[in-house]
RNA sequence: GGGCGCGUAGCUCAGUGGUAGAGCACUGUGUUGACAUCGCAGGGGUCGCAGGUUCGAACCCUGCCGCGCCCACCA
């Protein structure tokens, strides 16, 4: 027996352990079409926030189906070792502990958070789970796994042999609260009030002065040069001359250069190639020099740091200031507002330095991916999402790819002097580093024994193998052992890359490396490329681009043929959820209140294409509600004798309602199969819950209730129908509600297999009644205008009264033959008759095929029921109105679609016969 | 500065050329044995504004107003 309530944590924990033990999320399908997507793999630090449930249930929505038609689908599942993020979590323990990652060795570091992962690094597959989706967890992935690690390495020498991965010597976007590199996209720039500061050059030559505008005035200390436009009449007899810095007496050029702009403040500009971007072209282009200022903590240092030594930026900034007014030559201070970079993790003012770092030629990358959007092989879904993909495409920038963390996929290059004697022939190719770096050789290789084969060949006759080991894990070690190996390392100066690769750089290999590359087995054959790709746009720069690059560089295909966009969940006001705004949702604490299913049907309610998703609980309470309907629909049908079909197609139907409840069942498959085509999520579920609660529970299962009450051969049939209909709700609500369909599908009949791994119906399955659907449309629309007279004229509820069909068509007689029992059920009608009603007051209902009066001798109230009847005339005089002047305009019956027309005219004859009906009742009234 | 999107019932949103829809909220009503996490009935919109195209525009085009997002080196 059903149980009378719907609990739904009880049957979550019921079946997907079930589920999972049981293989049903990977059946063995080896001769079905593949259907492949990979999960965009969650923050081994992360826990399950509310986007995650969008994702993912949409995800689980599209294999759960692709499962139930059959064919052989994967969900490829795993995590990020997400570097950045899991070293500040980590860090964030010890600093708890009192403890600094300083304090330790690197490698003693890197135990720890391998420590960390092991210890609560399955707290979001947990809760993955807890969602329902349908994973592969028997062949879940980490981006730091064995297997992956050595596909990241592979790709690496690769790109690095192709020349389209090199090491230069360049401005990065440098994170001085986390000390390393960051990428262009891991900058966010924000508006901050800031000021800005005019100030005055002394000419070396004592002419005179220029003035210069700046808003990072600190980083006067760095300047180099000063610009002026070359077409500025004003300056160009200073062009050439030198200027001598206030505080440190250093003298440098006056530099004609386009960058500067005439109409800005005083058309001069300050020069600071190591600390600015535009600085560092205009820097190159007129040969000045690049003096770095800053420590990597962002502290004042270097060579001419002078009195500001140790200063942060932010104090050097107010010392220069009274310094330079001091010095007489601070000309004017402006507020204004400033754009400033800020880092995404971090938080912190990123600042222009100059360092050596690993790059990836990203416009060569992008190439393929751009070809295949435009030529449709990629397709981004909605559409639209293209144009930002290919304006990001057309200018990218050179992809900065090291980082100086501990926590990731350490560079697999090991560094050595160069020996003059010796030509480089081997797979180690020697690269320039910029001008003012030593030459050294670098040994690119697959693991640690390519590399340091390599480096033997290298330095034949100079070392011994063992002392490439030892070198190669110096930075690893710690105490004694460092100390020996320093002075080897000064002889030999052999040391490994410190630094990790982006986080993204390994990501970006997820569609194939998870697939077990590069292994060439079966699982990789059938499932690269991966079928569709559903992801937030908030991505589509750091990950869906970056693995369309290494798809198509690596594997010589897209990755996937389709990638679907989702929106942010936010909250109830539109506002971005952040923690530090505290109006994040907890998905978890909503699956306890109103389960997995009405969280997740939620989200494919309002997933609707193009636009963002506001969090809304009343809602996520209506899916709950509908849960319980379908729930309490089933408890129903079971107590009536209804169970489970033995058949796909649906059976026979002679009775009308049954022929039309089939009718709309395959409709409503047709629909949602439509709308999944489409990405259509909300489509797909409207079209499902209008169904179940609006057609299936309010009509047929009350249509149906009389006839169920006979026993007899029509009784038979409405049983079958129905446990044939159930079944078919149960399969297509499946990957939407997962949880209470396997439940129900269980509770109604003994079954050969799960739900899960049910078959998806056939919607064309055979030939169908055309004239149900009209007679119980008739039918619906005679209970409504009935029930709606009574409850206007204030006719008790339980008062059951005689129904007279005084006119009708007689295909509406037809109809109405059998009809008695259900219009007794639903209308409150005690006996239907096919004559006029007895003179009197009366109430009358007026359909267009038929007019039928239940007589209210001395109830009614006649002004009452005129105001009623006029109002119903009235509208359908204007609608009448409004259909004949289309009818009667030439352009209309000459221009439009045949079908419009002809619709009309029956419109038309409809409502006019309506109106026709309603005059006739008002006549009668008096 | 460039690009994208949104503005439809009190709220949240569908609808993309042929008489305006859903859920929630609201009003009235109902314990007829699946369901009050429910049933029945009802009120509520000049579809941001102004032009244009069309026989016909919420829908297509143009401009404007308001809101949001992304990208971008004006010191």
């Amino acid at each position: 027996m059903i149980e009378k309530t719907f609990d739904p944590a009880a049957i979550e924990a019921k079946w997907y352990p079930h589920w999972e033990s049981t293989g049903a999320f990977r059946p063995h399908r080896p001769d079905a079409e593949p259907f492949t997507i990979v999960i965009p793999p969650p923050n081994v630090t992360g826990s399950l926030h509310i986007g995650h449930a969008l994702d993912n249930t949409l995800q689980d929505i599209l294999i759960r189906y692709q499962r139930l038609c059959g064919k052989d689908a994967l969900w490829v599942v795993g995590t990020d070792h997400a570097g950045i993020a899991t070293q500040m979590v980590v860090e964030r323990l010890l600093d708890a502990e009192g403890v600094k990652r300083t304090d330790m060795t690197r490698a003693e570091f890197e135990a720890r958070v391998w420590k960390w992962k092991e210890e609560s690094g399955d707290t979001i597959t947990r809760q993955l789970r807890r969602l329902g989706a349908s994973c592969d967890w028997a062949n879940e992935r980490f981006t730091m796994d064995e297997g992956f690690s050595a596909a990241v390495r592979k790709v690496f020498v690769q790109l690095y042999n192709e020349g389209l991965i090199y090491r230069a010597k360049r401005l990065v976007n440098w994170d001085p609260k986390l000390k390393t590199a960051i990428s262009d996209l891991e900058v966010e720039t924000r508006e901050v009030a800031g000021q800005l500061v005019h100030f005055r050059y002394p000419l070396a030559d004592g002419s005179g002065h220029i003035t210069v505008a700046t808003t990072r005035p600190e980083t006067m200390l760095g300047d180099t040069g000063i610009a002026v436009n070359p077409a500025d009449a004003r300056y160009t007899a200073l062009v050439g001359k030198m200027v001598r810095h206030p505080f440190d007496g250093r003298e440098f050029p006056i530099v004609a250069d386009d960058w500067a702009d005439p109409e800005f403040g005083s058309g001069a500009v300050k020069i600071t190639p190591a600390h600015d971007f535009n600085d560092f072209e205009v820097g190159k282009r007129n040969n000045l020099t690049a003096m770095n200022i800053l420590e990597a903590d962002a502290t004042i240092g270097g060579e001419h740091s002078g009195d500001y030594r140790g200063l942060t930026v932010t104090k050097a900034r107010e010392k220069i200031i009274a310094d330079l007014e001091a010095a007489g030559l601070l000309d004017r201070i402006e507020d204004r507002t400033i754009q400033m970079p800020y880092g995404d993790r971090s938080g912190v003012v990123v600042e222009p330095w100059l360092t050596d770092q690993w790059y990836v030629d990203a416009a060569k990358l992008a190439e393929a991916p751009m070809a295949a959007v435009r030529a449709g092989e990629t397709r981004f879904v909605p559409e639209n999402w293209s144009k930002t993909f290919f304006q990001w495409m057309e200018n990218i920038q050179p992809w900065c790819i090291s980082r100086q963390l501990w926590w990731g996929h350490r560079i697999p290059v090991l560094y050595g002097p160069m020996r003059d004697d010796v030509s480089l022939s081997i797979t180690g190719r020697i690269y320039d580093l910029a001008p003012d770096t030593d030459k050294r050789a670098v040994f690119v290789g697959l693991d640690e024994v390519d590399r340091l084969d390599q480096a033997e060949k290298y330095y034949e006759g100079v070392a011994k193998r063992e002392d490439f080991e030892v070198y190669d894990s110096w930075s690893d070690a710690s105490g004694e052992q460092v100390k020996a190996w320093i002075t080897k390392k000064k002889e030999l100066s052999l040391g490994r890359d410190s630094d990790v690769l982006d986080t993204w750089f390994s990501s970006a290999l997820w569609p194939f490396a998870t697939l077990d590359w590069p292994k060439t087995n079966e699982t990789l054959t059938r499932h690269y490329p991966n079928s569709v790709l559903v992801t937030g746009f908030d991505i589509i720069f750091f990950w869906v681009a970056r693995m369309q690059m290494m798809g198509h560089h690596i594997m010589g295909e897209a990755p996937f043929a389709t990638v679907y966009c989702h929106g942010l969940v936010r909250d109830g006001k539109g506002q971005k959820m952040s923690k530090s705004k505290g109006n994040t949702v907890d998905p978890l604490g909503l699956i306890d209140k109103y389960g997995a299913d009405a969280l997740r049907f939620f989200m494919a309610a309002m997933e609707t294409q193009g636009r963002d998703i506001k969090m809304s609980e009343p809602r996520v309470e209506g899916y709950r509600n509908f849960a319980t309907k379908l729930w309490n629909a089933a408890r129903f049908a079971q107590s009536n004798g209804i169970g489970g079909s033995a058949h796909l197609e649906p059976p026979q139907a002679h009775e009308t309602v049954n022929a039309w409840i089939i009718a709309e069942t395959l409709a409503t498959i047709t629909a949602v199969e439509l709308a999944l085509a489409d990405y259509r999520f909300d489509a797909a579920a409207s079209a499902i819950y209008q169904f179940v609660w609006s057609r299936f529970c309010d009509w047929y299962l009350e249509l149906t209730k009389p006839i169920l009450a006979e026993p007899g051969a029509l009784a038979d049939e409405t049983r079958m129908v129905a446990g044939w209909v159930l079944d078919q709700i149960l399969v297509i609500l499946h990957p939407f509600m997962p949880f209470i369909t396997e439940e129900l599908w269980h509770a109604l009949a003994p079954r050969q297999h799960d739900l899960i791994l049910a078959k998806w119906p056939k919607a064309d399955a055979r030939a169908l009644d055309r004239d149900a659907p009209k007679a119980i449309d008739f039918l619906i629309r005679l209970i409504e205008a009935t029930r709606s007279a009574r409850n206007e004229l204030n006719v008790p509820h339980g008062a059951s009264l005689p129904l007279h069909i005084a006119e009708a068509s007689p295909q509406a007689r037809a109809w109405l033959a059998t009809a008695a029992p259900a219009l007794a059920k639903m209308a409150r009608v005690s006996e239907l008759r096919f004559d006029p009603a007895p003179p009197g007051g009366a109430a009358q209902i007026i359909l267009a095929e038929a007019t039928a009066v239940i007589p209210l001798e001395g109830v009614i109230d006649l002004a009452t029921e005129r105001a009623r009847l006029e109002k119903t005339r009235d509208a359908a005089i204007k609608e009448a109105a409004t259909l004949t002047g289309r009818l009667a305009n030439e352009g209309f019956l000459a221009k439009a679609k045949p079908e419009a027309v002809e619709e009309a005219r029956e419109k038309l004859a409809s409502l006019t016969a309506e109106a026709e009906r309603l005059a006739a009742a008002l006549a009668r009234l008096g």
